[in-house]
DNA sequence: TCCCGGATAGTGGTCTGACCACTTGACCAC
DNA sequence: GTGGTCAAGTGGTCAGACCACTATCCGGGA
């Protein structure tokens, strides 16, 4: 059995997450006020302090308005929250949200063509040979978790290759959320994917010319993507009908 | 003169920023340590719940790691930053980060069409009346930045009617970077938009053919990024060479 | 009757000082 | 070397106090 760092939560990360998970769940909507730190602090049985993190954690994410004076108030988060917040709201409470792995897949398959187009204008010779030494990895594995792994890593270095500071910030974002649904996922995508189509996507990188780099990386993603739909669209008919 | 809200920047506030500033500067690189909380509230001149806040703050945005009885140290925010970063990177120090908001932009032209693609297979009547009526505003104003404004409003539906989550949260992140620079940015754009691709896009829109929309909305994107990485571009060799 | 003004209670903002829990590194015994 | 012990320094948490600000209510003046 592989050993596990044991998880230590502090204090504020327990309150912060409670609030959190009222906020995203829609048991506190836009507009409603919170208890007041004071008040808070006293149900949870913590210190006032340790509320002040969680909460001025909450503020930094946009899911709350505190104001000086005033009681705080849940935001609509939705209509504010930033893409740091995706994680939250993909494994809310121990399973994942059907419709949000949705878009975050389309996301994928929307936004990968476009990477791959920058990273063929930009790419230099290292990208490349690590793109293939990185496809050789993938091809050398029947693992799917591991395969899957080494797909985030390919990204990795095309995101790297396109040299755009957003692409890259929201690449992490992404994969922030991707990455603790992975063995889910990489079951699902299984045989949807072939060290064939990433040998494709690298060679047009190495071209160089970002229209055929683009329909590569589509080809690449598109395979995967429907897999994950139709098992999505499974789960979520699954569970409406019981 | 239009008076303007009073800035009340709290305590915790202050050294975020200050620590943000220093390690996006690169002053204090991945892998260094920080000062101890008691040093930094004994050099700051604050309290160390104060810091506290702030470290926490920077924890969460993963651009430092705290370890229980260990040292504070900084993280390459490159590698593991998330996108509500980017509005930190863009204005750096009062003015703005050059390479950032080429990324921006270029960001914007690769993701838009394919929004506007996946809105045009899920809007609905309410959505086509709303995006006429905001085109309607944009061709009544000349404004430069009232402009820019009915054009953010515009994107705002695009992605409303795109009912994605992950595109929602990605529209609201490059939003909170886009808003603070968009009277500078206005100026640039100038006459590079036009109403009448707007009108097409929302024609394409609800007409419902994903294809038309996403070439309709590289119709509208192009003319304005191509205006700003031409001016970026004039922005950075002058610098270069005074 | 209406409206304005100040009292007041309650909120968040900040500080102090203390103690606990943990990591690190040095030192020591085996 | 290996493992155990200990001290110093770090972050984690708490309690209580006071300040700054807002909302609300209520009485007096128009």
């Amino acid at each position: 059995m592989p050993l596990q760092p044991v998880s230590r939560r502090s204090v504020p990360d327990e309150v912060f997450d409670q609030v959190l998970g009222e906020v995203v769940s829609g048991a506190l909507g836009p507009g409603e006020a919170l208890p007041s730190e004071r008040r808070l602090a006293e149900v949870l049985g913590v210190s006032r302090p340790a509320v002040r993190e969680a909460l001025q954690r909450m503020a930094q994410t946009r899911l709350v308005e505190v104001r000086h004076g005033g009681a705080t108030t849940v935001r609509d988060f939705r209509r504010y929250a930033g893409l740091d917040l995706l994680p939250s709201l993909l494994v809310r409470g121990g399973s994942i949200d059907v419709p949000v792995v949705r878009s975050v897949v389309e996301a994928r398959l929307l936004i990968g063509p476009g990477v791959a187009a920058l990273a063929a204008e930009r790419r230099d010779a290292a990208h490349v040979a690590q793109l293939t030494a990185t496809v050789a990895a993938y091809a050398g594995t029947d693992d799917p978790v591991e395969r899957q792994r080494h797909t985030l890593a390919y990204w990795d270095l095309v995101v790297d290759a396109a040299d755009s500071i957003t692409f890259r910030l929201l690449f992490n974002s992404l994969s922030a959320a991707y990455e603790p649904a992975l063995p889910v996922l990489a079951s699902v995508i299984g045989a949807g994917e072939s060290a064939g189509a990433y040998r494709v996507l690298t060679a047009a990188l190495e071209e160089g010319d970002p229209e055929t780099a683009r329909a590569a990386a589509e080809r690449v993603l598109r395979p995967s993507t429907d897999a994950l739909l139709t098992a999505l669209n499974t789960l979520d008919t699954s569970r409406e009908s019981p």
